[in-house]
DNA sequence: AATCAAATTGACTAATCAGTCAACTGTATT
DNA sequence: AATACAGTTGACTGATTAGTCAATTTGATT
């Protein structure tokens, strides 16, 4: 692992444990093994770090979650899927996601990062508009139901990274999921 | 208003907007007109400050969520009116409200008086352990319900103090609502 | 071996901030 | 008027930290 990616693993990790501000760029690089001045050959400034953590993070997610969406055919299985490639994401990047929960709303993260990273979710916005318009699910603002998809997929995934047994578990995966469907369907 | 609920004002509305470590005592107090030192005769150092802060809008919040409950005779309708308090209270106390999602997880709270919080929601805990108990709705883990109870909410919540106007709306209050409770019922 | 550029280093600086404390103020009591 | 005292003040201190930069190392090329 060259040293850019050292001083960004270490940073994810301290951010989350310490928070942004609580996290001195000398201790990140110390964790990091590298020199003090190093982190700003790299990055010109703590805050350019933690904007290029949050969108490599995205990035990573956003990955995840079109994986195998192609082969769904219905509107309820594609939702399915995202979810579980969320939660699965979560599980198998726990740090990330966590940073994300930390940091998605902080102003520590720049408008234009914060825009980028929003972007990224295009598609599955399109997929949640289309699902409204076929009236497969309840008819609200597109807004409302993102927002409402987000607080229900984010209880889910903490109840799954306390409890990572259960994530193993398929019919209790199945019925978080029913949690989910049951609110929105029509 | 006395010296110390000037400081505890002027503490939310920084706190909320700049975060704890971002905000000097100096701008508290300024903002609250009255000296540096005065914050230390009423606060032990800054921490205490935010517990204490943090104690007082939990308190606001559950004396306002059991209003008018006894008045209720389903668990349904309980549930509804301690939804609407929920949403009725955050939108009269945006800031308390913003500072909760900001701080719920921050290190600088203390143990204690997390857990002195979570305590005061002890009443609503066994509501919805009956509800389970008496199959008014779905039979899971009483923590996975209640994070995704407060995931619900709180997803709710943000919409209508983005979008005010909705809150008045009776009918958009009682959709909002039938989200949280087909997801959740039997 | 000699040369050069890029990467790395860490001592240092300028700035910031939590908390202290000696001095001051206003009010009550005698 | 004299005394006492709780509340208030803000200049100050010791500690911390982001970012700089001149010196050093590395590694590729001739």
């Amino acid at each position: 692992m060259d040293k850019r990616d050292r001083i960004l693993k270490a940073a994810l990790e301290l951010f989350n444990q310490y928070g942004f501000d609580n996290t001195p760029t000398a201790r990140i690089t110390k964790e990091a093994g590298v020199a003090t001045g190093t982190l700003f050959n790299y990055f010109k400034n703590k805050e350019e770090l933690i904007n290029v953590l949050y969108l490599t993070c995205k990035e990573s997610l956003t990955r995840r979650l079109s994986l195998g969406l192609e082969q769904e055919t219905t509107f309820k299985s594609k939702l399915k899927r995202i979810y579980i490639n969320y939660i699965g994401w979560s599980l198998d990047h726990t740090e990330e996601f966590l940073f994300f929960q930390q940091f998605c709303n902080a102003s520590c993260i720049g408008e234009t990062t914060r825009k980028e990273g929003l972007s990224k979710f295009n598609n599955i916005m399109e997929l949640i508009a289309e699902g409204i318009e076929q009236e497969i699910i309840k008819k609200v603002n597109l807004d409302y139901m993102s927002n409402l998809l987000m607080g229900i997929l984010n209880a889910n995934t903490y109840y799954f990274i306390d409890n990572p047994s259960l994530a193993a578990d398929a019919v209790f995966l199945e019925t978080s999921f029913n949690f989910l469907w049951d609110s929105i369907k029509n």
